[in-house]
RNA sequence: GGGGGGGUGCCCGAGUGGCCAAAGGGAGCAGACUGUAAAUCUGUCGGCGCAGCCUACGGAGGUUCAAAUCCUCCCCCCCCCA
């Protein structure tokens, strides 16, 4: 048992322990002690806890990068909390100034509504959608009086919004900050207005946002709610931001053999990094693994099976993973062909002359970007025919001979060559 | 409105007349090793059946035996002053 601060009653053991499940991999909660007052407060007044995530439909999908706010989210579901999801419908057109150099461009509302589908789609790999509380904030933004409004405008004073991060650097570089965008923290405040949230997520560029919600919230006389923000996912290069831009992404409609094998190439040291936000487990499942990695006990290639193992499991199933995992042992650790090599006719332009020169074969079957790189591929000795080493780049071939033969370029491309 | 600095290969970035398909780094790819597609080391990294040729240094012309490098015009970025 432990006492917070200024309360005089003790915290109950269980909800201690659901606390640090909830703060594990946070980056801040703030203020300080104010989620654990809330979770026993909540308790005494017998109802679940409100936490609010608000997400703009700008982007078309949604990789593990984005799935670390939702996991956070769905742990607060899974401890018997109400997660409520904000479809920033509205707030989409006005555009998020976080973290941005320039003003967004706008998006007309196909595009929002498209994107808001595949969102509500890919973020049920992760939520409990049935018991998510969804909404869109059109429905209270798009009907707000301009009175209403200039109330709004009123809880805060421009030299506070000029102190952000994104905003002074604009200023001072003399580049144009649009007033559409003084709003954007205004009205995600007035979404928790909207919404009575005991606590909001976010990622760490959103912490400005997230304490304007505090200033909205009080000035409309409501308990201002907690704010959570977690960490930016590095990605698989271990040192970028996971981005689709840097192709260092898992995408959560990856492939079982595709997702499991990115996972597999991430740095060992964000293994412990990668458990932490993207599983969802507890904190002891976390301490426990990184306890026993530490130790040594745990054997870090095993580890990472593990986790990609696990990771697989949460969007395509258990006998999905495992099927990749015996997939990539046997490729990679027995160093044996894959069961399933896919099957390839013998493209046309690819014979000359009734010869089949071998970096040609290669470039035409879309092993290699082009015949010198094919042919460098094959002075590495990278190419394989049927187990056997090819190190000439002036192999030449008669069709006959490369009907039903499999063909491997480096390590995991292969392709068997069928009449 | 005035003054100044730039645009180089996937990215960053050096190069100011020949030795430049262009240093160096990153990414990518291959090989070795291993515990994996980690880490490390080595090689490779425009195209072409390749000891040669072609295409390339924002775009178009020009000077020259020779231009990423010099000249002219154009396009685009950035900074400072007003």
């Amino acid at each position: 048992m432990e006492r917070t601060p200024g309360q005089s009653e003790p915290v109950p053991d269980d909800i201690l322990e659901q606390y640090q499940d909830l703060v594990t991999g946070c980056v801040d909660v703030l203020p300080s002690g104010g989620l654990l007052q809330r979770l026993v407060q909540a308790r005494r007044e017998g109802r679940p806890i409100r936490a609010k995530l608000g997400v703009d439909p700008t982007a078309p999908d949604i990789h593990f990068g984005h799935t670390v706010v939702l996991r956070k989210l769905a742990q607060y579901q899974a401890h018997g909390h109400i997660a409520v999801l904000i479809i920033g419908d509205y707030t989409a057109k006005v555009g998020d100034p976080s973290g941005r150099a320039k003003t967004r461009p706008q998006l007309s509302d196909e595009e929002i509504a498209a994107n808001a589908t595949t969102y509500m789609e890919q973020a049920g790999t992760v939520l409990d959608m049935d018991k998510v509380e969804l909404v869109r904030n059109s429905d209270w933004l798009g009907p707000l009086r301009m009175d209403e409004v200039l109330r709004l405008t009123a809880v805060t004073t421009v030299a506070r919004m000029l102190e952000r991060d994104d905003f002074s650097k604009r200023y001072s570089a003399q580049e144009p900050i649009s007033m559409v965008e003084f709003m954007y923290p205004l009205l995600q405040g007035y979404d928790s207005v909207a919404v009575r949230a005991d606590i909001e997520l976010g990622g760490t560029d959103q912490t400005f946002n997230l304490l304007m919600g505090r200033t909205v919230m009080e000035a409309y006389g409501l308990p201002a709610q907690c704010i959570m923000t977690v960490p930016l996912l590095a990605g698989l290069d271990g040192v970028q931001k996971m981005s689709k831009s840097y192709g260092n992404y898992v995408g959560v409609d990856d492939q079982p053999a595709d997702m499991f094998g990115k996972i597999m190439s991430i740095p060992d040291e964000l293994m412990v990094t990668y458990w932490t936000l993207l599983t969802g487990a507890g904190h002891r499942e976390i301490e426990d693994v990184q306890a026993r990695l530490t130790s040594g006990e745990y054997h870090p290639a095993v580890a990472k099976r593990d986790l990609a193992e696990r990771l697989t499991t949460l969007y395509h199933g258990a006998e999905q993973a495992a099927a990749a995992r015996a997939a990539f042992d046997r490729l990679f650790k027995e160093k044996e062909r894959p069961s399933d090599v896919p099957e390839m006719p013998l493209p046309g332009d690819a014979v000359v002359d009734g010869r089949v020169w071998l970096p040609r074969l290669l470039a035409a079957l879309g092993l290699v970007a082009s015949n010198g790189e094919g042919r460098r591929l094959i002075q590495q000795g990278g190419v394989r025919l049927d187990d056997a080493v090819i190190k000439d780049p002036g192999a030449d071939l008669a069709p006959e001979e490369l009907y039903g033969a499999v063909l491997q370029a480096g390590k995991r491309q292969f392709v068997k060559i069928v009449r």
